[in-house]
RNA sequence: GUCGGCGUGGCGGAAUGGCAGACGCGCCAGCCUUAGGAGCUGGUGCCCGAAAGGGCGUGGAGGUUCAAAUCCUCUCGCCGACACCA
């Protein structure tokens, strides 16, 4: 007998028997065939680090509670799961373990993480998983690099590597702490320029940006992070002659060619090709010792903020081509050759760093825009925005935006300028100087130069031992497959984001050996309608992940545009102020939770604990909280003569107000479920519960109206607490498990309150209040507010000039 | 610096422009009891009041509106992203 305040309910001999059931069922198994709609939930694949606890599951928990609502819906679901498994943590791992291979240590890893999921009750579709350091995963990796380089969207080219002059080789940027190589703190790292591959995301820059616009269910932060990255943005390139140097000349950009005329000096970046030439002998030595500091500047003293601006007179000078003005050129690393051409006019008046340059410099500041306060005496600061054309010849008057393309064709009709668009966004280095990733399936060949593995030679292996690529010479000497040379391979591997960039698409058809995913899967079950993961992707993952899907629908893989229809950035769990971590020591592990209080305890509250997209903070008694309300739900299902009735509530609740409650909570609850609001949704649950305690506590009885709620109630938690609610619901006595069940019904009129309040307002003062049926009409409502007493009195004795009407419970007469 | 977001009880947080504080934690009082980290009932924004009731109240100052936590302007504070991109 079950002591009064007591419940049965032991999550730790539920919970296995559940999990064990769903897996012999296969109850998240996608069906490619079947009838029903799609639904395809996707959560971010994690990299494997082993150490999952409960600051990982929140993500997962809202994965599987869609999923599970999704099926409940009639949804044929994929909600597939796989690693993100190359990476440099794994080597990490194997440089401090010796012996410990980054493969082993990755698989070891996996496994661990997998009872932890199945432990929380999360249901993927195991039999979809992949790993992506797989060879029959990466071998597909190999391939899109392959179709990127047949589409000419790979090329090589040099770029700075950071080097370590000791051990002879190309150091992450992780490994460069201060300047300084990791496991030699004295020795400086230093720049060298390696050939490296690149794919040529530029070329797609303005379809990932225009397309921002179609994915209008991402956050909107991320789209905004995304339009700063690629950085559009519109203006014109001139060619500015150089004095005594016939027939060259500088070409530079500027986002502002209405303020050409306000051009004092030139600026080039230090590695501009033009510097030597333009240097005359005069200021040579300052210009090469200037030009040689830039070069060897580290990333940290480019980062350093607030940095006073440093440059050079070169000696030469440029003539304005609007004017045939002479002006000084120089040298300033504040002018990147990365951007635009790595030249730019200078215009001090309009521009505030051209302003701080002139300032420490004592260059001339020249206005050419007055802004729409009138002219300004001292010019103390740069003036950015529009306003009219001055000391611009024939401009003079016009306002600036118009002036802008006036200019624009003039340059054009004189061939010494045209309008230019140009990107913040750079090529994506994709080389990586380690062990443990992809390797990039190319053979240089004395006599074919840069030839791509054939295809069906694919993959390309990584070697077994642990030991940098470059070093294994058995590893790297191949035959050319033109000519059978004697040839070498290429030993970096791809940027993990490769990887990454594709795998949803693997998804629909993993152990496909033919092609990296089957079209017609992959568009069947494409795009992903639900993507959830963590905020730090916003940019990276997420851009490179729309870039690969263009270039596989322009290569008619693919008939999605955009692979994401909805995106969600959950927020992460901290515990003692911290984000849960390993390194941290303030996870929550699992493998406790489950045989204290339970995973389907942990699982609502980390649902209910906050809103989804907020970092939350765990805490012991919140959780409590909720193993009580799963307590006091078991009761109230299965137990429900336990509950004391001996004090009734104050408010009696009847049959009608119970039958109300529960359409109520079957609306609200699926909307907010549907919106991944979860932490109101279990706010709902929670007052059907309290509906239901006091429909008992008021004599109620345990007619079809009870058994109803009761049933509504365990659907409606079982996403968020499905052991629980299986359990419930097979002692409830229904046939089949509740994963197969069906969503309830939202009845909308059984929902609607049947009186509402009337509040008549006269000229904003509340004149009287009175109880009407909620379904009143609004011309009805207001003969009623009118034939009444205190109305007619603060009318005085007129009728009102205008009446507002709003919603079913307020009229407002304005006499 | 630029862009974006957020400021609501003791705490986490609810609120299509329409009863601010749902739901939970905590706390207070009482009940029950096999004395437990259980259960039940009531209370709990602040101030005045024995109560009825009244006043104030969503960082601050203005504004729009019959009506503002919500919309607009300015301002203060916190958080995030980018950070010389011409």
């Amino acid at each position: 007998m079950t002591r009064p305040g007591r419940s049965a309910y032991a999550p730790q001999e539920i919970e296995p028997k559940w999990q064990r059931i769903w897996a012999e069922r296969g109850v998240m198994k996608a069906n490619d065939d079947s009838p029903k709609p799609k639904f395809y939930d996707l959560v971010m694949y994690p990299y494997p680090s082993g150490d999952l606890h409960m600051g990982h599951a929140r993500n997962y928990v809202m994965g599987d509670a869609l999923a599970r609502m999704k099926r409940m819906q009639g949804f044929e679901v994929l909600h597939p799961f796989g690693w993100d498994a190359f990476g440099l943590p794994a080597e990490n791992a194997a440089m401090k373990h010796p012996g410990l291979h980054p493969e082993k240590y990755t698989l070891d890893n996996i496994a661990e993480s997998k009872r932890d999921l199945k432990m929380m009750g999360i249901l993927y579709d195991w039999d979809r998983e992949l790993a992506s350091c797989m060879p029959d995963y990466y071998r597909w990796t190999q391939w899109l690099f392959l179709l990127m380089l047949e589409r000419g969207l790979a090329y090589r080219a040099k770029a700075p590597v950071n080097w370590c002059p000791v051990d002879k080789t190309v150091l992450a940027n992780e490994q460069v702490i201060n300047g300084r190589c990791w496991r030699h703190p004295d020795v400086e790292v230093e720049k060298r320029d390696l050939e490296q591959w690149f794919l040529k995301i530029t070329d797609y820059a303005d379809r990932l940006l225009d397309d921002l616009a179609t994915i209008d269910k991402w956050p909107q932060k991320v789209r905004v992070m995304q339009t700063n990255w690629i950085g559009r943005s519109m203006g014109a390139e001139v060619d500015f002659a150089i004095d005594g140097l016939p027939g060259e000349s500088v070409r530079i950009y500027t986002t502002r060619p209405d303020t050409l005329f306000g051009a004092t000096f030139m600026v080039l970046a230090p590695e501009h090709p033009l510097v030597e030439r333009i240097t005359t002998e005069k200021h040579r030595a300052r210009i090469r010792e200037y030009v040689e500091k830039a070069r060897k500047e580290t990333e940290i003293e480019r980062l350093s903020t607030e940095r006073d601006k440093t440059g050079v007179a070169t000696g030469g000078f440029a003539i304005n081509p609007v004017n045939g003005e002479k002006i000084p050129i120089w040298v300033a690393d504040y002018v990147l050759m990365t951007y635009g051409t790595g030249a730019i006019m200078a215009v001090p008046a309009h521009d505030e760093r051209d302003f701080d340059f002139a300032q420490r410099y004592d260059l001339p500041i020249r206005e050419v825009i007055a802004p729409p306060t009138g002219a300004r005496k001292v010019l103390r600061e740069a003036y950015v925005g529009p306003g009219v054309m001055v000391n611009s010849d024939g401009y003079d008057g016009l306002d600036s935006t118009v002036a802008f393309g006036k200019i624009c064709d003039d340059l054009e009709k004189r061939g010494v300028g045209n309008r230019a668009v140009k990107y913040r966004l750079r090529d994506w280095l994709i080389s990586r100087q380690r062990y443990w990733g992809a390797p990039i399936p190319i053979v240089y060949c004395p006599t074919h130069g840069i030839v791509p593995v054939p295809v069906d030679q694919l993959p390309v292996t990584l070697p077994r031992e642990y030991r940098p690529l470059a070093e294994q010479p058995d590893w790297y000497r191949t035959k050319c497959p033109i000519g059978g040379e004697e040839a070498r391979r290429e030993t970096d591997t791809m940027d993990t984001f490769i990887d990454s960039s594709w795998y949803f698409l693997r998804y629909a058809s993993p152990h496909d050996d033919r092609e990296p995913f089957d079209p017609e899967l992959a568009n069947h079950w494409m795009a992903v309608d639900q993507y959830t993961g963590g905020v730090e992707h916003a940019i990276l993952h997420l851009l490179y992940s729309r870039f690969f899907t263009k270039v596989l629908h322009d290569a008619g893989m693919l008939e999605v545009e955009e692979p994401f229809k909805r995106l969600f950035n959950q927020g992460m769990v901290k515990r003692f102020g911290q984000v849960m971590a390993k390194s941290a020591g303030n996870g929550v592990s699992i493998a406790q939770l489950s045989s204290e209080q339970g995973a389907d305890a942990g699982r609502v509250y980390e649902m209910f604990i906050g809103p989804p997209e907020e970092d939350v903070e765990w805490s012991e008694a919140g959780l409590n909280g909720v193993v009580k309300f799963l307590q006091r739900v078991w009761r109230l299902v299965l137990e429900p003569e336990s509950i004391d009735v001996s004090e009734g509530p104050m408010v009696a609740v009847d049959e009608v107000v119970l039958r109300r409650r529960v359409a109520q909570t079957i609306g609200r609850v699926t909307e907010h479920y549907d919106e991944l609001r979860f932490n109101t949704a279990v706010a709902f649950l929670m007052e059907l519960a309290n509906t239901m305690q006091d429909y008992l506590q008021g004599g109620g009885a345990r007619d079809a109206s009870w058994a109803d709620a009761a049933r509504t109630l365990v659907k409606l938690l079982n996403p968020l607490a499905p052991h629980i609610c299986e359990e419930m619901w097979e002692r409830l006595g229904e046939q089949g498990v509740l994963a197969d069940a069906s969503w309830p019904a939202f009845d909308r009129a059984a929902a609607v309150e049947p009186k509402v309040t009337l509040v008549i307002q006269v000229a904003g003062k509340v004149r009287d209040k009175l109880e009407v049926d909620a379904g009143l009409s609004e011309g009805d409502a207001l003969k009623l507010a009118m034939a009444r007493e205190k109305v007619g009195a603060a009318l005085n004795g007129r009728g009102p000039s205008k009446v507002i009407y709003v919603r079913d419970r307020l009229i407002n007469l304005v006499p």
